[in-house]
DNA sequence: ATCCCGACTGTACTGCGGGTCCAGTTGACC
DNA sequence: GGTCAACTGGACCCGCAGTACAGTCGGGAT
């Protein structure tokens, strides 16, 4: 049987569903409670208040969200094994990824603590940060590996470059939920792609 | 004297630094009250619940956005007559504009609500969404223009690339906020300039 | 068999913030 | 002198986060 998932997954996958849905402030602990079927000083056994919540979330997410780029990145270079059509190939895919979900991607959890900030603690806001500079790194990584087979056309700034990806996803995100549409996330990657191709155009 | 701001107007400006700063749910309406001076029962004289001072917050919000981009634009126009390069000085300007702002760009209040979705009825939505479709319409006008003159060198979809501009500094201020850093944002926007020097080099 | 302990349940209580209701004040204009 | 909009002030309800703790229950270790 596996519902023996031990209670604190089960807290946070019911919390991470309700958050997604609906933001933080708006997922009582009440609801989550319920959800998981215990009760609240469960909870509070598990997580001393909302915010070891959040940034227990957060690390699932960030965990979760590292495995997936790792794990998409790796079976690009299977597919190809020039750096540039690595990072084409990768982007094609999340952008595949983002589309199939049916919901709707379940959206950034980034985005939403990064606007929620004062409800938060230092340590969920850091880690946050790292987050995002752990990807800044990651494809400003590729990025370089690109730009050592390929000449750029333009000068640009490789940090800014890798955050680009990540302001990208977020961008199409912020954009699909505020227009209930469902495929802005995967055409802002798309765009990007191009953007790539163009700028890494002619090999050196 | 110009103490003789009226009330209404009191509590926006009040209510929009306390929201920008750290986000809707995070702003009381006793801080609210106390910063305007004025009592609680004053408050609700002018905003029937939070949502309502949530609307006007937005609306407010999207007129002086909407304004900033006429005004940008026109002078880059001035500038250059040429669609793109007009469309390059005027991101540039944007890109100044943020870099400038000493606190960091306010961030915007369209992301901030989207991710909060729930707190919201169903007009706030409507206002983001339309907020959004704008700045959608207003840049793809702009985009078509510029292909008219210049062909690109990548097909695109040209709504996805008016999306672009706004996702972009969407993302950037995203980047901004959680990476406590100041100039993400515009550094966005100078890539997202670059591709689109990238993507429209040849005169038709 | 017992005891201990980790994983809870259940209840009672505090405090804050949103929101309602309403009675009363104040100043401007007619 | 009366009317009205723009408030003040206070009492009150509710939901929700968080605290505190007493008690339960099942599964090892001894």
């Amino acid at each position: 049987m596996d519902q023996k998932v031990d209670t604190r997954s089960r807290i946070l996958n019911i919390a991470e569903a309700a958050v997604l849905e609906k933001g933080f402030e708006a997922t009582s602990i009440e609801e989550i409670v319920a959800g998981a079927e215990i009760s609240r000083g469960g909870f509070f056994y598990h997580f001393k208040d909302k915010n070891a919540l959040a940034r227990a979330m957060l690390e699932r997410y960030i965990d979760a969200e590292n495995a997936l780029y790792d794990d998409l990145f790796a079976r690009a270079r299977e597919l190809n094994d020039d750096p540039l059509h690595c990072m084409l190939i990768g982007l094609k895919l999340l952008a595949e990824m983002l589309e199939e979900m049916p919901t709707g991607h379940p959206g950034c959890v980034i985005a939403s603590t990064a606007y929620q900030d004062r409800l938060f603690d230092e340590g969920v806001r850091d880690l946050n940060r790292q987050a995002i500079l752990g990807w800044r790194k990651r494809f400003r990584g590729m990025f370089e590996e690109i730009a050592q087979v390929y000449e750029p056309r333009e000068a640009v700034n490789m940090d800014a470059l890798g955050d680009m990806v990540s302001g990208v996803v977020e961008g199409g995100l912020v954009l699909q939920r505020a227009l209930r549409e469902h495929n802005n996330a995967s055409e802002q990657i798309m765009l990007f792609r191009t953007y790539l191709k163009l700028l890494f155009a002619d090999k050196k």
